[in-house]
Order: structure tokens, then C-alpha cells, then sequence
RNA sequence: GCCCGAAUGGCGGAACUGGUAGACGCGCCGGACUCAAAAUCCGGUGGUGGUGACACCGUGUGGGUUCGAUUCCCUCUUCGGGCACCA
């Protein structure tokens, strides 16, 4: 074997070998165990990132663990193609998106190929493509059919200048990123996916789905966001008569409602403002406020009354209405019951507008105060200051009022979800077109099953004025397929998360162009362990939990879980450099053109770009993204040190579920660990064939030596195969091949233990460091390749030991340590902990109250 | 604002089920090799006190449970992720 470590050949060596054998090429085969592995599909942005490079290896190192524990394992790739950054670079560039995502792609395969991923490659899928989005279409119009899919206004952000909808992204302090123009909300017709017929569903699976983090659940679970509560009527002699409806899961507070506040978009705010100017313009300035929540839950609470009164249901007291800009009229009724007393949000607003406040719950007779809000105001307690309910405790007061207003028809028991159903219409050019033709006689048709896929035409350039395929007229004139008439297509085209809510199912099938499906899902679906950024706990994980349950209610999937196990990889960060103009956009800085360096005096952090020594803002440390320009490129690792060094990194600088803070120190560290291994073999090797081991005439230094090889190949498989913490099993062979270094060589069943000692640490590395430990597999002596080679078995034997070291503490400090036979007595490992000099100077002339023996580990002398 | 996480040496992190805090790596300091440097190898490295054995302090803050808490409970602070049209 070479004795210098060159990466560059040893890397395009393995993948050679890999190729040439089609390895990662996965056959259905029932007589095999299979294990889809699946990290979720990149966007074409240009170039890898670091995220991608830290879901990728672990991926791979998962794929490659099982594939030597006899699994069948399939890790295929694609790309989720269609989406705004390809329209944004065709403004900025001219380009057609079709060509800068194609491109993209092009690119960016060729770096996963040289990092080493055991890709399926012969299953790649591309979403920008009609093979695939066809099947969006097709899925599209069976929703429609059940009535999942369907039309109904929403609303969008206006940009009045570019006369274009803009993404909440591109939307800046209210003005359009392009214009700088003072955005406006407009109501659309846009087509709906049902998810909230399935709300119940996705919450009761969450309860037995083990295999995903607790934390992913809980995020979902609190979005489905189930509350039980009253749909509580508010009856009025507005305009002709009603009923105003208010949701509340807090019924046991009725009397205490001082008022109620509509949304701006409610009926009875339409109402009120008819001839009520003032109104009119509160109402205009809500609608114009942000569409985003958390923008909407941060900005100042505002309201306007209307001048309209209701009947109170209970008491019939005349309860006023008025406009709020914080009650939202996508929740519940859009309306909502005023409890100043005991809701923060409505206490702020009655203080703000001189409201009156009813304390009506008592909790063990505190001081109520209007002062400023409690904590416990919002707490469960009993009725007081309540009439008839006075005294009743939670369940019993929501009962009592319940049963009151269900006989007067002015109240039931309702549950309420948060999740509210999913728009899909987007109005821009790079997406899968809706399957809808506009005719004026037949209305809105779908697209026949023969007719599609409706195809995107490639060379259009978007110029930031609006979807250009409403300007297309070979696109959009078509004949109605109902009555054949002159019509018009539809220019939406649908959200991006329709492409990458049922992608996992297609690399079973990707060549299958009759059908959407084929019998090769009821193999490899669902997916074994699914890997992604956190970033997706829940919007694209619930999207495709919904698709798959739809699929699986049509019969074409046998599972409602895509996901049998999911591993959320924690984010990749790096610090995030600006300058902020007077006028037009934040510009933003690569950290690597920036200097920052420490004021000594002040002690003040000073960041200046390289370029212009000028100062640049920090703006915090966030997620790598391409619109902060805080990326570091992956590449640069893999052409300084090649791939393995940049998958050692990565896989060493944290555990793969935390938050990584991007620092590329210790890169160096990740090199020269591997070199230090390349030459522990190459010396081992230069010296001839090792001789075979005899386990029964080993000296205590082999026998050591020996038994932390097999202790830590136990390590190793339980860190990759259990616990995931690829950083401590790499640890843990750093540890060896440094236990390794010191010892000698000097007699033959030496080196028989040093052969074993590091094939051991070959394999243990082979799945996170594939290519030099490719190579090293063969320097070793070895005729296979290392890629077929099955995971190793612990010898148990080999961790036998007689003795065992324990820690002596006094009242639960380290005082000391013994040495003691495994089995020793109690009685033994009192004698010997009581023996120590140490020891007995802590315990003095003080009787012992109590002594407590964790076997195998540690006694503590409690005095 | 709401939901979900996280916080340990100069830095990344380890301590898996409540039982030796700081494994492993980076950096730094000292040494070897070298004309010199790089690379490599050897030794040291939480703080304070002590020649030393060793002692005391120490896991974001304040409190609690326990023989024993980085780990469990409560409080607060800071940071990160998500908030429905970025993907």
C-alpha cells in the first residue's frame, strides 16, 4: 500500500469500484430484510451547502451501518425543482428558470458524487420535470373528485407597483423587497386542500409513533392544535337579526364577558362600518396589516367599537361589539367572547379602552387586583360574582352553562382546531400548473385524465411583473373540455409542498411512466428512517402524513405513515453580516469577506468587510441560507482535504440533533486523524503478515488492548445503530488508535492484536470515512471489498475482567478509589472503601450513618 | 406574542438509566526532529491556594428534591428553530 494518505486518489479509486459493481443500485428482493433510508430531497439553489452535507453523511453512515448489518438498503435522490429562488435568479439574470435549476442540478450531483454518498442513482427524480409532476396533476383532480381538493377565497400580498402577489418573504416592513411599495392584502379565488378532514387523524397517530423525537410530536401536536370548548351565540337585533357565534374554552367565564371583538373581515364589522367612516378606515388599516402571525401577535392591540350592541345569552345584559385587529377570522367564528379579567389579551385590551372588568373566578380567595395582570387570573378556579353558577368549580360551571345555552339554542359543545386547511394556488410561473380550464359557460373544468400532464412551457423569463404565463398565449388558450367553447387556463401553479409531500413514494417507482404507483412501493415503503433539517418539524411532515392518508383512504398505499422513523438533524449556523442602505434593500456579507475583531479598550466587537475595511452590522447567528449569504461552501473542505475529512468533520464537531455552530477549526484535526490511521497501517503492514491470533496465550498489555478493540466496536455499534451519536464513536476509535500508538510490536501475538485492533477501527470508521477505509480494508490484507463486508460481532469474551475499580466518596464527594475482585461482598467493599488513608481522614472520629454501594461502581460513606 | 429546543474550560463537545464533571478533538504552552520552517512525534493544559500530597470552587440565574444533581422539579435570563406564500 501507498505510505502517503492522498484522498484525491483513494476517493476516486473507491468510487470507481463502486460504480463498476453498481453497489448502491437497490433491487426489490423478498427474501431480504429492506431498509429505505431517506434523507429529504435538496433544492437546486447551485451549490451544496453545509446542511446538505450534514443530512447527507448521516444518511449515509445510517445506510452504510445497515447495509453491513444484512440489510437491503435503499438510498435514492432527487430534487425538489420547482420553487421561487429559480424565479428570483431569472429576474436578476435573465435566464429561463428551467435552464437555471437544470444547471443547478447538474452541478450539484456532481458534488454528492464526490462525496461519496451510496446513492441509488438510477432512480433520481426531478419535480420541475412533467414524468413527475404529471402525477401532481393526476392526484390534484381524484382530490377534487372526493371533495379534498376545492375552491375558496385567501388571501395574498399585493404588490401595487409590480401588479404581482409576493411571497410572505419578499415581503419587507410591509413594502415589496423589488418596489419598496406599500404592500396590500387582496382576496383570491385559490384552491384549498381539505387537511382539517384528516386533523383528528394526525393527532391520534402522533400517540403511536415512537420512533419519532418526542419533540417533532409535540410541535405537531400543538399546530393540529385541538381545544374543546362552547360555541357560545350572542343573539342581536342588528340589520334583519342574528346571532353573533364566539368560541371559548373557557364557558365557566361567561359572566364575566364585558364586551366582544370581531374581526375586520367579520359580517358585523362590514355592517357597522356602512356610514361609519371612522370605522371604515380602522377596518381598512387592519386588513393592511401583516398576513405573517408572529407579526400579528407582536404588533399593538387595537381596537374601534362599532356602536353595535349584543344580548348577552345568560345574564341579557347588552354586551358592546367592537373591532379588534388581533382576533383573526380564519380561527373559530372569527369572533371572540371578552373576558378582561381572566385573559391577558383582553384584560390589556379593556385597560387600553377603558373597558369594564368582572372578576368572575376565584382561586382560594386571592386579592384581585386591576392594577396589573396575575398569572393566576387565567387559572382554573370556582365561579364567583356569577348568579346561579357561583361556587361551581371548571367542569361543572362549562356543564351548567352548556346545558343553559343548549336550551335556549344559543350554545353546543364544539371542538376547534388551530390547523386550518391548506392553500395550494400559487400565482407564479415555476410550479406544477393547476389542472383547470376557465370556460364561460362550463366553469371551472378539470383537466381530463387523458388530457395531461398539463405541461409548463420552459422558456419563459419571469421579469418580477406578474405570473408570465398569463401573458402566454399559447398556454393559456385552450378549448373548454366540457362543451368545446374558447377558454382559458389557469395560471396558478401549485405550492411546493405538493412536489415533496408524496416524493418518498415515487423512488420506488421513478421509471414507471403509466402509472403514479406501482407494486414496488408495498417493498420499500414506508420509509425506514427519514432524516431532515428541524426546520420541517412541522409543515412539510404534516403535509405529507395528510397526502399519504388520502392515498391510503383511495387504496393506493397499504400504510397512513410515510415515515416509520424520523431523525431530525439540528441546523447548520453561521453569524450574519449586513449593511443597511438609506434607501433599497439589506445587503448582506459572506462571513468569510468579514473581519471581526475585539476593540482592546472597549472591548467592543468590530466587524469589517475585507474589501473596504468599512464596518458591516452582525445581525446574530443563523441558519446557512443563501438570502443571508452567510453559506460556507462544503466544497472548499472537499478540494483541500478531500471527502472523507469533510464527512469526519462534520460528523465530529457535534452531535448530529444539535445546533451547529459553524467554525472550521478542527478540520485540521479531522485530517490529520485520518493520516494518523493511514500510517498506523502502513507501519503495521510494511512489517509483513500478521500471524494469526491465539486468544489463549495473550499477556495482560494484549489482553487490554484486545478488550478495548472489542469495547469499542460495542460502542461504536450502539452510538451508530442506537443512540446515533456519531461524534462519541468516532471518540471512541480516536481512543483506540491513541491506546494503539503506545503499544509495542515487539512479539508476533503483538501484531496478531494489532491486526485485529485495526481492522476493528477500519471498520468501526468505514461508514462515516467509506473511501480511505476502502483502501485500508485492502492494505490490510483483505481480498474482499469492504463494502461487503459484514458488520463485526463483540467478542464477549474478550471484555471479561477479574477486578473492577470503584469510587470511594464521603457524603458524595470523590474521596478516593478502590480496586476490587467483580465479585467481592458487600461486606469486601466496605472493609477495602473503610481502608483508605484518604478516606478515613473525611470520616475522622464521626460514626458512619450509612453506606450506599452502586455495584460494579461506587460506594458512598454517608457520615 | 405563541409552540418546540438549547446553555458545561479559551473553542467544538463528553458524561447513555440520578453516581468519578471536562472523554475525544481544536487552540495554547513546553520539548524532540530540522540550518530554518512545515509536517510529524512526546509532555502539559477548568479556576484559586499550595514546593507537594492535596484542598476549596466550578456545568447560564435563583430556589427545591436527594446520601449524591450537568442529569429530576419550579423560577428567571439569553440564544436557536417554527408560526401556514423561503424551502
Amino acid at each position: 500500500m501507498q505510505e502517503r494518505y492522498d484522498p484525491a486518489a483513494v476517493e476516486a479509486q473507491a468510487q470507481l469500484y463502486w460504480d463498476q459493481q453498481h453497489s448502491f443500485e437497490a433491487k426489490e428482493d423478498d427474501s431480504r430484510e429492506k431498509y429505505y433510508c431517506l434523507c429529504m430531497f435538496p433544492y437546486p439553489s447551485g451549490r451544496l451547502h453545509m446542511g446538505h452535507v450534514r443530512n447527507y453523511t448521516i444518511g449515509d453512515v445510517l445506510a452504510r451501518f445497515m447495509r453491513m448489518n444484512g440489510r437491503n438498503v435503499l438510498q435514492p435522490m432527487g430534487w425538489d425543482a420547482f420553487g421561487l429562488p429559480a424565479e428570483n435568479a431569472a429576474i436578476a439574470n435573465g435566464i429561463p428558470p428551467a435552464k437555471w435549476t437544470l444547471d443547478n442540478i447538474a452541478h450539484m450531483k456532481r458534488q454528492l458524487k464526490s462525496l461519496g454518498y451510496g446513492l441509488d442513482w438510477s432512480r433520481e427524480l426531478t419535480t420541475c420535470l412533467p414524468a413527475y409532476y404529471r402525477w401532481n396533476q393526476w392526484l390534484f383532480l381524484r382530490m377534487l373528485e372526493k371533495g379534498i381538493a376545492y375552491q375558496k377565497t385567501g388571501v395574498v400580498n399585493w404588490d401595487p407597483e409590480d401588479k404581482t402577489v409576493l411571497a410572505n418573504e419578499q415581503v419587507i416592513d410591509g413594502r415589496g423587497w423589488r418596489t419598496g411599495a406599500l404592500i396590500e392584502k387582496r382576496e383570491i379565488p385559490m384552491y384549498y386542500l381539505k387537511i382539517t378532514a384528516y386533523a383528528q387523524d394526525l393527532l391520534d397517530s402522533l400517540q403511536s409513533m415512537p420512533d419519532w423525537p418526542e419533540r417533532v410530536r409535540a410541535m405537531q401536536a400543538n399546530w393540529i392544535g385541538r381545544s374543546e370548548g362552547l360555541r357560545v351565540g350572542f343573539p342581536h337585533a342588528i340589520g334583519e337579526g342574528g346571532v353573533l357565534h364566539a368560541f371559548t374554552t373557557r364557558a365557566d367565564t361567561i359572566m364575566g364577558v364585558t364586551f366582544c371583538a370581531v374581526a375586520a373581515e367579520h359580517p358585523l364589522a362590514v355592517h357597522a362600518a356602512n356610514g361609519n367612516p371612522e370605522l371604515q378606515s380602522f377596518i381598512e388599516e387592519c386588513k393592511r396589516g401583516p398576513a405573517v402571525e408572529a407579526q400579528l401577535a407582536t404588533q399593538e392591540k387595537k381596537g374601534m367599537p362599532t356602536g353595535l350592541f349584543l344580548t348577552h345569552p345568560i345574564s341579557g345584559a347588552a354586551v358592546p361589539v367592537w373591532v379588534g385587529n388581533y382576533v383573526l377570522m380564519s380561527y373559530g367564528d372569527g369572533a371572540v367572547m371578552g373576558v378582561p379579567a381572566h385573559d391577558e389579551r383582553d384584560f390589556e385590551f379593556a385597560k387600553k379602552y377603558a373597558l369594564p372588568i368582572l372578576q368572575v373566578i376565584d382561586i382560594d380567595g386571592r386579592r384581585y387586583s386591576l392594577d396589573a395582570w396575575q398569572s393566576w387570573y387565567s387559572e382554573h378556579g370556582r365561579c364567583v360574582n356569577s348568579g346561579r353558577y357561583d361556587g361551581l368549580e371548571y367542569e361543572a360551571a362549562v356543564s351548567a352553562v352548556a346545558a343553559d345555552l343548549s336550551s335556549k339554542g344559543l350554545g353546543e359543545r364544539r371542538t376547534t382546531w388551530r390547523l386550518r386547511d391548506w392553500g395550494i394556488s400559487r400565482q407564479r410561473y415555476w410550479g406544477c400548473p393547476i389542472p383547470i380550464v376557465h370556460c364561460k359557460e362550463c366553469g371551472a373544468v378539470p383537466v381530463p385524465d387523458d388530457q395531461l400532464p398539463v405541461i409548463l412551457p420552459t422558456h419563459l423569463v419571469p421579469d418580477g411583473s406578474g405570473n408570465p404565463l398569463a401573458k402566454d398565449l399559447e398556454f393559456l388558450d385552450v378549448r373548454c373540455p366540457k362543451c368545446g367553447a374558447q377558454a382559458r387556463r389557469e395560471t396558478d401553479t401549485m405550492d411546493t409542498f405538493v412536489d415533496s409531500s408524496w416524493y418518498f413514494l415515487r423512488f420506488a417507482c421513478a421509471d414507471n411512466d403509466q402509472a403514479m404507483l406501482d407494486y414496488r412501493v408495498q417493498y420499500w415503503l414506508p420509509v425506514d428512517q427519514y432524516i431532515g433539517g428541524i426546520e420541517h418539524a412541522i409543515l412539510h411532515l404534516l403535509y405529507a402524513r395528510f397526502w399519504t392518508r388520502f392515498m391510503h383512504d383511495m387504496g393506493a398505499v397499504p400504510f397512513k405513515e410515510p415515515f416509520a422513523r424520523l431523525f431530525t438533524q439540528g441546523m447548520v449556523l453561521n453569524e450574519v453580516f449586513f449593511r443597511k442602505p438609506a434607501s433599497g434593500r439589506q445587503q448582506y456579507f459572506n462571513p468569510a469577506d468579514v473581519l471581526v475583531s475585539v476593540e482592546k479598550s472597549t472591548q467592543r466587537r468590530l466587524a469589517v468587510l475585507r474589501s473596504d475595511g468599512k464596518e458591516v452590522e452582525s445581525g446574530g447567528v443563523v441558519t446557512m441560507s443563501k438570502s443571508k449569504n452567510n453559506g460556507v461552501d462544503p466544497q472548499s473542505l472537499v478540494d483541500e482535504f478531500g471527502a472523507d475529512t469533510a464527512r469526519l468533520f462534520m460528523m465530529f464537531a457535534a452531535p448530529p440533533e444539535q445546533t451547529l455552530e459553524w467554525s472550521d477549526e478542527g478540520v485540521q484535526g479531522a485530517y490529520r486523524f485520518i493520516k494518523r490511521l493511514w500510517k498506523a497501517v502502513y507501519e503495521h503492514v510494511s512489517q509483513g503478515p500478521a500471524a494469526a491470533l491465539d486468544k489463549s496465550a495473550l499477556t495482560e498489555p494484549q489482553r487490554a488492548i484486545r478488550k478495548q478493540a472489542h469495547q469499542t466496536l460495542a460502542k461504536v455499534t450502539d452510538d451508530l445503530g442506537r443512540r446515533r451519536t456519531f461524534n462519541t464513536a468516532i471518540a471512541a476509535v480516536m481512543e483506540l488508535l491513541n491506546a494503539l500508538a503506545k503499544f509495542p510490536q515487539a512479539s508476533v501475538q503483538d501484531r496478531a492484536v494489532s491486526q485485529e485492533a485495526l481492522a476493528t477501527a477500519v471498520i468501526c470508521l468505514s461508514p462515516i470515512i467509506p473511501h480511505a477505509t476502502h483502501a485500508l480494508w485492502k492494505g490490510l490484507g483483505h481480498r474482499t471489498a469492504l463494502i461487503e463486508e459484514p458488520w463485526p460481532n463483540v467478542d464477549t469474551e474478550a471484555l471479561q475482567s477479574s477486578s473492577v475499580r470503584m469510587v470511594v466518596q464521603v457524603n458524595g464527594k470523590l474521596r478516593g478509589h478502590i480496586s476490587v475482585a467483580v465479585d467481592a461482598s458487600e461486606a469486601v467493599i466496605h472493609d477495602s472503601a473503610l481502608s483508605d488513608v484518604n478516606v478515613r481522614k473525611f470520616i475522622g472520629s464521626v460514626g458512619v450513618r450509612k453506606i450506599i454501594i452502586v455495584p460494579g461502581k461506587l460506594v458512598n460513606i454517608v457520615v
